[in-house]
RNA sequence: GGCCCCGUCGUCUAGUGGACCAGGACGCAGCCCUCUCAAGGCUGAGAUCGCGGGUUCGAAUCCCGCCGGGGCUACCA
């Protein structure tokens, strides 16, 4: 996996760290990690920070790197000077304003652009400025996709591609196949926009003398809902935004997966461990898929509700800054089973940090309300009496639950809370009965 | 423009010539359960399989054409 650290981790990135993930695993194999930074003006030490936290949020831990392409440049210099040497790259000297011109009048002509060739033959005397081009020869190259099956080229008709910058940093098409091959990676699985640059690639490979990858695997698209790519101004794709949410890495690696793979059979619950057994890049889906938040969403609800109580108390803790530990143990078995993401909990519970308005009480729910606070007063302070306490209370004086519950919510906790007997519990008693007398004072 | 990729319910998908007048999941609607909110159970609506030809006794599945979307065509990755 080499990302690069042009922009903080989206989710697209992750499901690509993912599937790499996952296969690498499955084949028993190593996953590297290597970061794509030959572009140093893109390139912050922030987003590579995101990359490292993202991958260990998710539990993606890698065996071998983390590796800078910026650390390697005399690899790639060395790699540059053998191409020129052999005769398979030359150096360009050409302007950006010339090949602005060469591009503008391929236009205005109607025909396909390709770069010239001009400096192959006759390079402009007296400029010191240059590129290197590799020069594509002539032929047909094709690959077995893993995902898409056979795709071929005419390289002919590829323009010889800058491999070089004129500041002496490789470009992606010239580094990352040539550390693949130094890093004998075997399998190139990334987003789908580069299968275009795969031919390049290739030619690169074989005119170095190295081995092409066993086999590639190009990505579908992670869309947004209006099917146009995902932006990090108008959706939330940062991982950093996901946890911020509330959401869990189990149910994000779960959701991931499942964004254009299915195994097969209608299971969808999965932990990362389960996906590495499963996982297959050939049923993995060729289109695009759209991000879908509800689902998501539904798939948080299932890992919080899998999650052992204690465990879901810690991951509360953190946005439920106003509860101490013991009230968290406490609050989480109530809570378990109504959030579908972890900030969805502070609205079940704002009462205990927040007295509710007065309530408007009709004259036979203020004196159940009367009653209730009387009957708890000489109670336990513990769910199970409470609720043993108000059931008595209910069948003496044939109420049902709504009557009598209703008003006491309204009056303790305001809006929605945990079952009745838990809200009262997880309140401090004499507050709890405070609120209910203040409201039929 | 050239080259390459893609196209099944709103969404994620199953489907590789007959078991498909297309199955599952999310979402949505209704019902049940119920102290609010959820969770859970049941039921339902929702896809002329992008379009048009062809092959075949038979096509979502094979072939051809078209349309639509996307990528590459950068001294970005």
């Amino acid at each position: 996996m080499a990302p690069s650290p042009t922009g903080p981790l989206h989710v697209g990135n992750a499901r690509t760290a993912l599937y790499n993930f996952l296969f690498a695993r499955r084949q028993g194999g190593v996953f590297i990690l290597r970061i794509d930074d030959t572009d140093l003006e893109r390139s912050t030490a922030e987003d590579e920070a995101y990359i490292f936290d993202g991958f260990q949020w998710l539990g993606l831990g890698w065996d071998e790197g983390p590796f800078r392409q910026s650390e390697r440049l005399d690899i790639y210099k060395e790699h540059a000077a053998r191409l020129l040497a052999e005769g398979h790259a030359y150096r360009c000297y050409c302007t950006p304003e010339e090949l602005a011109e060469e591009r503008r009048l391929a236009e205005a002509e109607k025909r396909p652009y390709r770069y010239s060739r001009r400096c192959l033959s006759n390079p402009p005397p007296g400029r010191d400025s240059f590129t290197v081009r590799l020069q594509m020869p002539e032929t047909r190259l094709s690959i077995e996709d893993l995902i898409r099956g056979t795709v071929s080229w005419d390289t002919a008709l590829i323009g010889d591609p800058v491999i070089v910058k004129s500041d002496g940093w490789p470009v992606y098409n010239f580094a990352s196949p040539l550390d693949d091959a130094l890093m004998k990676v075997t399998h190139v699985i990334r987003a789908e926009e580069h299968l275009s640059n795969t031919p390049v690639q290739i030619v690169l490979l074989d005119f170095l003398g190295y081995a092409r990858p066993e086999g590639y695997a190009h990505l579908p698209w992670v869309l947004a809902p209006d099917r146009t790519k995902l932006s990090k101004r108008r959706h939330r794709v940062l991982l950093t935004q996901f946890r911020d949410a509330g959401y869990l890495p189990e149910a994000v690696v779960n959701y991931l997966a499942l964004l254009g793979w299915n195994p097969g059979t209608e299971e969808e619950i999965f932990t990362l461990e389960e996906l590495v057994a499963r996982f297959d890049l050939a049923r993995v889906q060729k289109a695009g898929a759209i991000f879908d938040q509800d689902k998501l969403d539904w798939i948080n609800g299932i890992w919080i509700r899998r999650l052992p109580v204690e465990e879901l108390a810690r991951r509360l803790a953190p946005f439920l800054v106003e509860l101490d530990e013991a009230t968290l143990k406490r609050a989480a078995p109530a809570l378990q089973e109504r959030l579908r993401t972890l900030v969805d909990a502070r609205e079940l519970l704002t009462y205990l940090w927040e007295r509710p308005g007065p309530p408007e009480l009709d004259p036979e729910s203020a004196e159940r309300l009367r009653s209730a606070a009387a009957a708890l007063r000489d109670t336990d302070w513990t769910p199970g009496a409470i609720e043993a306490a108000l059931e008595r209370l209910r069948e003496e004086h044939g109420w049902t639950r709504n009557q009598l519950f209703k008003p006491i919510r309204s009056a303790v906790a305001g809006g929605n809370s945990p079952p009745i007997h838990d809200t009262l519990a997880l309140l401090n008693k004499q507050e709890a009965l405070d609120r209910m007398l203040r409201a039929v004072a």
